[in-house]
RNA sequence: CGGGGUGUGGCGCAGCCCGGUAGCGCACCUGCUUUGGGAGCAGGGGGUCGUAGGUUCAAAUCCUAUCACCCCGACCA
């Protein structure tokens, strides 16, 4: 393994890759496009999970475990869903093998051929509202609120560690309301979680808003998002809320008696975030060294590097620090030792700095004269000294500070690489360059959007909640604006 | 699916043009010296060169087929 990794401004995909597999995220799995967590990855998504899961349970909901396998038959009951997935499933079709007649090896064993081929779920809806159906008949029922944390699998021509693989983690909310109302509510109020994750706890800043109808999740009335900015100024769809309106429940009849005795189709959202995001916390945040983890989700918020000549120095500083690191963990802060052997403090430094971890800590004989220890930020390399017994109060206040600081160096790049205008020229020029996200006037009309797209591959990423089109025309078509929209180019 | 490329110890590569039985860096193992920014020296282990055929006295090298993966385009969380 070689020592650095590629420079962000030489090859932004190799520096992602480099990263990725350098700080120990992932690895490559056996099979095309498939993707191997590793531990100091898979920590991270708890985390990112736990944070989620906190909310949606303090939100009334519950989490479940429906099958992988669905029915091919499920998926061609919604129209605009069989379209929008029908190209990217992976299709059981047998289940034996046999040994190769004709050679080496095994077959797959042609007797075995399954009377209704089944297909791997790209997602639960169908499994789910044939479930629901059963078990929905009256308003009492009602909210039904089930959430699962499953893989699915997405048949990808082109896939990236964590951003886009064949199969992936998630997860997926699906909400059956009484009303029409209630499931609207149900859609934000879970796009509100999604922000506040993102922001307080990834340190992720992120436009909410609508999709357009081009790019609504294929069976939705409609999509709200979370669309974030990454350092190489892409834009990176972070978690969507759709509202179903009465799609599935028409698509799998599913009906329930309300107050009044009358039958009526039920009102359903889905909703769903993934290991994306973890890609999205290394591009957001990461730099030439490796990842920055916001404190929040890192899984070490501090590594201890003792300084010293042999084992024996090594012992006296863990000694020196015994007490403190129980006070420090005592506060609930996350916090490892890196007592290896035989591997020098440079090369541990240079390793916890590639795999992020927000504070480092060393300790010497020359802490240990002065009853101190050195603490170094991963966010900006600053170092300080600071007497032992303060140890678990800096900490604490070091940590929150890198978390505000990454969130808000992440928004001030977002926000500087956001631009507002009124010309196509000025749309084309900013788009072709790469530099950022554009804001502008569309006329609402997909033609519109589909032509800026062909012409410049930029897409609508989201109508923002805050509105202002008074006096504003579209950018393409010069008609009266619609709506103002963010444009970018998505991964 | 269209265009381009690569398959050689764990990883990254050289060797191929011009056949002669495999090498370098990193990693790994052992020992000694080291340790506040990726340590040094010495010794050592590991590959039938993607796979299958063919040509040849002889194939990593030439020919044919095949498989896999990567990059660029059309689709996607």
């Amino acid at each position: 393994m070689s020592k650095g990794v590629t420079a962000k401004s030489e090859d932004y995909g190799r520096w992602y890759t480099d990263v990725i597999t350098k700080a120990q995220l992932a690895d490559y799995g056996p099979v095309k496009g498939t993707m191997v967590i590793r531990p100091y990855g898979f920590s991270l998504w708890e985390s990112v999970k736990s944070a989620f899961d906190n909310r949606f349970k303090a939100t009334g909901h519950v989490n479940a475990y429906f099958p992988l396998f669905i029915p091919k038959s499920f998926l061609s009951k919604e129209a605009e869903h069989v379209a929008g997935f029908a190209k990217e499933c992976a299709v059981v079709t047998h289940h034996r093998l046999m040994a190769n007649p004709d050679g080496d090896g095994l077959v797959v064993d042609p007797e075995s051929a399954l009377e209704e081929e089944v297909v791997v779920r790209p997602t639960s809806e169908t499994v789910i509202w044939a479930m629901y159906k059963k078990w929905i008949q009256s308003y009492r029922d009602l909210p039904l609120l089930i959430n699962q944390w499953v893989n699915v699998v997405r048949w990808e021509m082109r896939t990236r560690l964590f951003l886009r693989t064949t199969e992936f983690l998630w997860q997926e909310g699906h909400t059956a309301h009484a009303t029409a109302e209630e499931a609207e509510e149900e859609a934000k109020k879970i796009l509100e979680i999604y922000r506040e994750v993102a922001e307080d706890v990834m340190a992720i800043p992120v436009f909410t808003g609508l999709k357009t109808d081009a790019e609504k999740f294929a069976g939705a009335e409609h999509t709200y998002c979370i669309e974030a900015m990454m350092s190489d100024c892409r834009a990176l769809q972070a978690g969507t809320s759709h509202n179903l309106g009465q799609n599935f429940a028409k698509a799998f009849d599913v009906t329930f008696q309300t107050e009044d005795n009358r039958e009526e189709h039920v009102y359903a959202t889905s909703w769903g975030v993934s290991t994306r995001l973890i890609g999205a916390i290394a591009m957001v945040h990461g730099d030439d060294k490796g990842l920055r983890l916001p404190p929040r989700i890192a899984p070490h918020q501090v590594v201890v590097v003792p300084i010293g000549k042999n084992a024996e120095d090594v012992n006296s500083v863990l000694e020196y620090l015994t007490g403190t690191l129980e006070a420090v963990k005592a506060e609930g802060i996350r916090c490892y030792v890196d007592d290896r052997d035989g591997v020098t403090p440079g090369f541990k430094f240079n390793e916890w700095e590639m795999k992020g971890v927000p504070v480092r800590l060393e300790v010497g004989s020359r802490d240990m004269e002065q009853n101190v220890v050195t603490l170094v930020r991963r966010d900006s390399g600053e170092k300080v000294s600071v007497p032992k017994d303060k140890l678990g109060e800096e900490i604490l206040r070091l940590l929150d500070e890198i978390q505000k600081s990454l969130y808000n160096q992440a928004k001030t790049f977002r926000d500087e690489h956001t631009l507002t205008v009124e010309s196509y020229d000025e749309f084309k020029s900013i788009i072709e360059e790469k530099s950022g996200f554009v804001k502008c006037g569309w006329d609402g009309d997909p033609k519109t959007e589909a032509a800026i797209q062909e012409e410049t591959k930029a897409t609508i990423r989201c109508i923002p909640f805050e509105q202002q089109v008074d006096d504003l025309s579209c950018v393409y078509s010069g008609k009266p604006a619609k709506y103002q929209v963010v444009f970018g180019k998505a991964y």
